[in-house]
DNA sequence: AAGTGCTTCAACCGCCATACT
DNA sequence: CAGTATGGCGGTTGAAGCACT
């Protein structure tokens, strides 16, 4: 597949290689890559990469302000780990800067967790007495460290192929249009768009894990995904934002 | 000042979907 | 229609920098 040079270097990028792709990048376009390795020194993919990721103008660089990681939890509640859906809606952000960010948010949150259920369970130890009021406010604890699983991370194999199948079926009830339109629908478009995400969450329902009344209804249960615990801060109201407030939810007149 | 552990993030890898021949 | 090339994605890794002892 990968055509392989045998000029291609692996490895951080230097400062001539950085400028080699911007001029490449500037004389030939963006997009394509294809021209770009033997000029660039590096794979299609790296040069694909260091420019969607550092070089381009686009890019927003520095730390996530308050409202973007906002964002970036509601949105990865709803969407999962698709990170580069995440990053399209984050402006400047790139889908790797996104998953980093999360991965590293992800850690500390598990850590202190974990420390923390350490800690209750040092507590509990001494032969606890049955104290119905301990038991309820232990039992939220619980609830809200310990998401729901399984959830898809992301569209599995299996699942792009029902998405494939299914999102049709789906689209056939939301539109009245006809099938062959549908058909010929780029598959891209279907995966990316506000219908084709709720229409992952009914594929991932059909087994009866995952509903789409999940999604919307779960709350501060549902980590949206990569199932780890991530978002104990988790306010129910941020649904209200993302599904009522949305343009793109808008535009699908959900209620 | 030196050593060690931790965190961050750029880069790579493998896989999949689509386009092209 | 089959095979190949290309673009794109998410997961993972490892080097560099930082904090702490």
């Amino acid at each position: 597949m990968e055509r392989s040079s045998g000029t291609v270097r692996k490895g951080a990028w230097s400062r001539e290689e950085d400028t080699l792709l911007q001029r490449c990048i500037l004389k030939f376009g963006e997009g394509n890559w294809h021209l770009v390795p033997e000029r660039a020194g590096k794979c299609r993919k790296s040069c694909r990469l260091r420019w969607l990721n550092y070089l381009s103008p686009n890019i927003k660089r520095g730390i996530f302000s308050p409202d973007e990681i906002d964002l970036l939890i509601r949105l990865h509640n709803l969407l999962g780990n698709r990170w580069s859906l995440i990053a399209g809606r984050l402006p400047g952000r790139t889908a790797n800067d996104v998953k980093n960010y999360w991965n590293t948010h992800q850690k500390k949150k598990k850590k202190q967790q974990q420390q923390q259920q350490e800690e209750e369970e040092e507590e509990e130890e001494p032969a606890p007495p049955v104290d119905h009021h301990n038991q309820i406010s232990d039992c939220e604890t619980k609830i809200s460290f310990k998401p729901i699983k399984p959830k898809p991370r992301a569209l599995s194999s299996v699942n792009r192929s029902l998405l494939r199948t299914s999102s049709l079926n789906i689209n056939a009830d939301e539109d009245d249009d006809a099938a062959g339109e549908q058909n010929t629908a780029p598959v891209k478009e279907i995966r990316e768009t506000p219908l084709a995400l709720l229409t992952q969450a009914a594929v991932f329902g059909e087994d009866g894990s995952y509903g789409l009344d999940d999604l919307l209804l779960s709350g501060k249960h549902d980590d949206g995904g990569s199932g780890e615990g991530d978002d104990d801060h988790f306010d129910p109201s941020h649904h209200d934002f993302l599904f009522d407030e949305h343009p793109w939810m808008k535009s699908l007149h959900l209620e």
